[in-house]
DNA sequence: TGACACATACCGACCGGTTTGTATGATGAG
DNA sequence: CTCATCATACAAACCGGTCGGTATGTGTCA
């Protein structure tokens, strides 16, 4: 048995993350976890102090990775956010994966699940939002400048409601696990962005 | 001690509604809910057969009629749905107790968490949900006879995208504890909402 | 009307199982 | 050798659920 930490450590996290994206954190069980990657308590509690330094680790270095490379980095230098998001949004409509759509954003489960619960988890998470929101609220300024994006819109608003409907959209095609009520919704969102145009 | 079955049922109900809704179906403890309302195992489970139908009938007997009387109601009748959802809206941004928003829709809630672990659960609550998209496409569809709503618009889509964007600023709001941008999520939602005119 | 029979409503101790977390022991790498 | 790395065994708390017992109400029949 070779000893590589660094791959245990992240092996546990990637367990983690799929154990909390099925069953929220409160619910994920430690011995499922350990079950599935084969490691015992021993290893766990060496990487991590306690179950809630795991959950956290699992949101700062796996989900908020994932998030920066789907949602964050297409809009980081675009001046015309409008059609990048509406090209996110084809791309996240062509997902054909049911699983997918059935587990919802893990960000999303896992603040609908931990802000009314833990006030740690609940700051973590919001500044990882808030980030996306500020994320997409720049691109809609320097749309603004660059004349895609209407000059009247508030763009902090617009990108908190714009961010809060595609969780929206996600999380209710989650529960009626139709692929093609998932789709509709994001056209709609879509059909929204539109009327920020100018 | 006098013997009120009844109101033990609804006590019984009521207090497992609030820790559900603090803490999730599955994180909801059959301890506190009775040290809650000082009863015992004894009564709770004279009323109800298991945890399962505890929850089952919370969603039935407290969650159902709130949506009802606060979101199907008003728009049960109305040929005008833009204006009564706009009154809808407005309604719900006046509301000042940062409880209520840090707490997020029940429904939702407990579709975000149980819908990937329960397909029971899943089902009922999801008949819950398309009973809601139901209403606003049937009010929408009203709104298009009376010349109030865009005739090229499809109810149906219009209306998921509606409750599910609706959903995404409480859920996301819930996160954030800000009531102001909760107010502005639900503006941005307004806006949407005239789009949708003539 | 009074008394017995029975059903309903509720109590609280207890059970097996699972939970997170700890303490100690083994093993391999530098 | 020494310490990081992991395994194993165990502890304590809590979970949902069961069960025997009790108190209260209610219908029935004398």
């Amino acid at each position: 048995m070779t000893r590589t930490p660094d791959l245990t450590r992240q092996t546990l996290l990637e367990a983690a993350f799929a154990e909390i994206h099925r069953n929220g954190y409160q619910a994920a069980s430690l011995s499922r976890i350990l079950s599935d990657t084969g490691l015992t308590k021993g290893a766990l509690y060496h990487h991590f102090p306690d179950k809630k330094a795991l959950g956290l680790a699992v949101v700062e270095e796996v989900i908020r990775p994932q998030l920066a490379a789907m949602m964050f980095e297409p809009l980081r230098s675009t001046d015309r956010p409008l059609a990048t998001m509406q090209a996110m949004l084809e791309a996240k409509a062509a997902e054909t994966d049911p699983w997918v759509v059935a587990l919802g954003c893990p960000l999303n489960n896992l603040m609908q699940e931990m802000s009314p619960v833990d006030e740690i988890f609940r700051l973590q998470l919001n500044q990882l939002f808030e980030d996306w929101v500020a994320t997409v609220a720049a691109a809609l300024t320097r749309g603004q400048q660059s004349g895609e994006v209407a000059p009247d819109l508030v763009p902090d608003d617009t990108a908190f409601f714009v961010v809060s409907a595609l969780e929206g959209c996600i999380g209710m095609s989650k529960n009626t696990h139709s692929i093609p009520a998932y789709r509709g919704c994001l056209a709609q969102l879509g059909r929204f962005l539109e009327t920020l145009k100018r």
